[in-house]
DNA sequence: TGAACATATGATAATATATTCATATGAAAA
DNA sequence: TTTTCATATGAATATATTATCATATGTTCA
């Protein structure tokens, strides 16, 4: 018997809509942003992230989670630091774009 | 006496932060998504985005509402209808970037 | 004018999300 | 091996967000 159909936006298909609404996401929240943001110039330790963005240590390290998951940063343990990086070349640009828009 | 100093990071003001963030919470829906997406070939009325993107009459007008606000989409009304279309040049290439990051 | 069609809106209820607090884990230094 | 520093995590609360339902508004045409 036919299969029903797939729903399909113009070759998009709703998983990866989906997907897509949940990358935005990750965007979508002033700490995270901020986070992101603060990590434009390189590598920072959790501590530093927190000082820089005036976030408390859980509140920061639960986004960190977040967008480490969303694989939008990475990050290694050096001695009782863990030192999170960016981790995709988009992030800038998506954000530049995104102030690009505001500041009009 | 001095101000107390205003909080910025890296230039960008808490404002602009929120305002950055709010941007994306846009994109951060798989209903705006679908909308925004829908609207890449061009002026649709709502009718036409309902049939699409497979959503009810009332949710779609409530988020084309938010798109209007957030100045992503404009609207221009002809006839009965209500034509709506991008507004702004960065949707795609913000959209178009979030792609390349799932589709790796 | 009043049907019929197209869109918008307000209120509500369901769900998702973020922060906080308390505490756990992990690493280094005393 | 205990203390201290750094980070992570779970639970709970508070807040925000979304879809739905009912209905209102606006437009055309008979």
């Amino acid at each position: 018997m036919p299969k029903k159909k797939e729903y399909t936006l113009k070759g998009l298909r709703e998983r990866e809509l989906l997907d897509l609404a949940d990358l935005f996401k990750m965007f979508a929240d002033s700490t995270r942003i901020k986070i992101l943001y603060d990590l434009f110039d390189g590598e920072k330790n959790v501590t530093e992230i927190c000082e820089d963005i005036e976030m408390n240590q859980s509140a920061v390290s639960h986004q960190l989670r977040a967008l480490k998951t969303a694989k939008l940063i990475k990050s290694r343990r050096e001695g009782k630091s863990v030192m999170y990086s960016l981790d995709d070349d988009h992030v800038k640009t998506i954000i530049e774009m995104g102030k690009e828009h505001i500041e009009e």
